[in-house]
DNA sequence: CTCGGTTTGTTCCCACGTTCACAAACTCCT
DNA sequence: AGGAGTTTGTGAACGTGGGAACAAACCGAG
């Protein structure tokens, strides 16, 4: 995606590792607390939901963190994937859009136990300004240049109905933001250099609608 | 994924092309209000953030429903569309965990457009009971069972705390229902024919993570 | 009817991801 | 020390998906 011009240093995981690798941690963590000290592959494996051999090929594109015979140490590895995911460190995120979903994710635990903060909670609404959604206040929208720019905020999160999707995402662009979260109903478009992910609920149902349809076929 | 052993009288679509249709489909609903009656494959490309190319082949898996040289015609490939996924008839749904995220969900416009309703919001704890969301009455998570019966449901959705989701995903299983939406931050197991799909909050924010380390190495 | 312009449907090729299978490396027991 | 058993890391085969490019098909003008 992104061309990597000089100094080929850190080796490119592909984006489907990627993408499983906050699943192994989520697992490596459980093992963790239940006391395990050491598994195998297979063992993580199994308790992520994937293929042995392609867990072993994922963790590889990291190193080789493993003992052969023996397998994985659990916190070793939980480290070093928490270290190549960049969760180690903690990440401010703002979130742009405070109706039913921004609620929930503003209160959702998972975030800050796992390397992020909320630091901003926005809405265009003034109805909603000084109102406090999990013990931080909600803001106006246009606060947000100086938000980030004060907290160096690198993330942020789109919970706004689709019609005011495209404008908060320029917004955040154009103040230095380079991820984004989206969360509302439509497509939106960027710059290279900045990073949209999508949830769509509709979409899923949608897809297992599909599939259950073909089902229902037989 | 599934064995189709006789009869292979539908031609199966590509998962990759099934999770891009009801995007097709969103954008063609945007067209249709703005009475736009035809469009090429590079509007509606555009218009859904993908290639042209793959946006045909992946209308061509469907049919042929263009024609050469004008394009396609809004409303009827709409109908294709909406058809092949199957959201011409309406899709009882069950919500087991009212939290904040189940609130949300309860309260989210988009299903019920889309051809999806929310016919029981079910929780386990009893303070809970009686209250109503989205005009939705909170039942007992025992009732499970009856509503499913009752309604024909096929598809459930999870939005409890990690700890109870393979319950939850155990019973739905057990009372016939083969396709899951689980919001809760924890792999779970089905057996085979039942279809899951996962949506992570912090899984994407690591995610970009990752993509915002890199960038931030150079 | 024919010709030029337009747009779809499809073929071909390449890149990416998954899985198998096995050599390399480690532990433990005798 | 040596051998049996175990588990990792990886090379190779296979399947799926993406994109360029082009032939087929349609429209409209003359």
């Amino acid at each position: 995606m992104t061309a990597r011009s000089t100094s080929e240093t850190a080796r490119d995981i592909p984006e489907a590792t990627v993408a499983r690798l906050p699943v192994y941690l989520r697992a490596l963590n459980t093992l963790a607390d239940d006391e395990i000290r050491t598994c195998s592959s297979e063992d993580l494996a199994s308790a992520a939901g994937v293929n042995s051999a392609k867990l072993r090929k994922d963790l590889s594109y990291l190193g080789s963190y493993g003992t052969r015979g023996v397998g994985y140490d659990v916190d070793y590895l939980r480290y070093q994937i928490a270290r190549e995911i960049g969760v180690t460190q903690d990440w401010p995120v703002v979130i742009v859009g405070i109706g039913n979903l921004g609620h929930a994710l503003a209160n959702y635990s998972g975030f800050r136990s796992r390397g992020f903060h909320v630091v901003a909670l926005l809405d265009a609404d003034e109805r909603r300004h000084g109102e406090h959604v999990a013990g931080v206040l909600v803001r106006p929208f246009d606060d947000l240049e100086a938000i980030v720019a004060e907290q160096g905020v690198a993330i942020g999160v789109i919970a706004t109905p689709a019609a005011a999707a495209q404008d908060v995402a320029d917004r955040m662009v154009t103040c230095g933001i380079t991820s984004v979260l989206n969360f509302a109903p439509t497509v939106i478009a960027v710059p290279d250099g900045v990073d949209v992910r999508k949830v769509d609920l509709s979409i899923e149902l949608q897809i297992l609608a599909y599939h259950e349809q073909r089902k229902a076929q037989l």
